[in-house]
DNA sequence: TAAGTTTATTAATCTAGTTTATTTTTTTTA
DNA sequence: TAAAAAAAATAAACTAGATTAATAAACTTA
């Protein structure tokens, strides 16, 4: 297994002292999930954090109509969990599904507290972390405001080229908030 | 001026000590903007993270055909700042305006800083704030996904009665991403 | 208290995106 | 390599919400 190229990712921000390094794999753990499986399910609680290795992973809810929306997904080197399920260890109102076989290095709840409190430059991570990933999620929200659909799957090419190449087509459009029948008619008048 | 509703605001999350505050006070400062001032400008960088003690700000974006949008809110006990330029301290695409006379205790990039290291608690706090808004951030994107424009607006008026009577009604339809008009023939609806 | 300005309402017309239904293509599995 | 299943494309009819334009109500300020 890849605890490395854990490791490398996290030496990108912070520098880790070889003790702090133990600690932190001892206090974490790899987990492998097969193609379909379910990392946490609706109803459940979101035991993990998970820094995923290798794999795809999304984050999706069934609403009352009894459709499927996908609020994100996650590849190598991201990170997948139902935070707040997380965060307030209550049931989940989303999934998190596997798309590939996927591997991740799993910190629970119990034990993300130990480590912010044993290496505070972990908590500084995670911080800048969720600020980004705070700036990310209100640009999709502004994305929605302005642009037409159309601009938006344009955007979303740029920034996940990679992940559309690895899921399918009606998953982009759940993602984007339109109906698979709208992209494929979007993509159509692209090609044009 | 009220430091103290800022303390209070802090001790309901984690407990500081005489010096930890002094070290706090002497490391942020008061402000007071004016009804229709502006805290931070489009195309400006961001300079602090403004707690806001008394008053009410927007933040809000014009896009490439000159529409206004508004992204938050903030009142007394928010938070008000534009994150992205904040922390990356690069010239921010957004404004935020206050509608009010607005009080406010700032933290400079550097002073923030600085508390962190000198007082983990206070990242701590930091970062739990950061999640609460990840996931206030995501519900957004998942009501926009699944309700319609009448049921988001019943939502936004159960989580924001509070603010729904302090800023005008246009400016509430612009936050919902719908248009003044519909948000009223929505109103004269529900009225029935 | 009137005039100016900002905000809200109403209504007709229009359009981006949905719904429903059918067909075609691609992937999976035996 | 054929059959079944999943994903994608196409197209017609429909609708939630936008646009435009005109009117009315509510604040400001002198």
């Amino acid at each position: 297994m890849q605890y490395s190229s854990f490791l490398n990712y996290i030496d990108k921000y912070i520098d880790l002292t070889e003790k702090e390094i133990d600690f932190l794999r001892s206090n974490t753990s790899y987990k492998k999930y097969l193609k379909g499986e379910y990392i946490v399910q609706q109803g459940t609680i979101c035991k993990h954090t998970n820094f995923i290795i290798s794999g795809c992973t999304i984050n999706f809810y069934i609403d009352q109509k009894g459709q499927e929306h996908i609020v994100t997904f996650a590849i190598e080197n991201w990170w997948s969990a139902d935070i707040s399920s997380f965060i307030t260890q209550t049931p989940s109102d989303f999934n998190v599904k596997c798309l590939e076989d996927t591997e991740v290095i799993e910190f629970t709840y119990q034990n993300q507290d130990k480590i912010f409190q044993h290496i505070p430059k972990m908590e500084t991570l995670f911080r800048k972390l969720l600020e980004k990933a705070l700036v990310a999620s209100q640009k999709r929200i502004v994305n929605n405001f302005s642009l037409s659909a159309k601009d938006q799957y344009l955007y979303f090419k740029t920034q996940y080229s990679n992940i559309e190449q690895r899921v399918p087509q009606y998953m982009v459009a759940s993602y984007l908030g339109i109906t698979k029948e709208f992209l494929s008619k979007i993509k159509a008048q692209l090609v044009k």
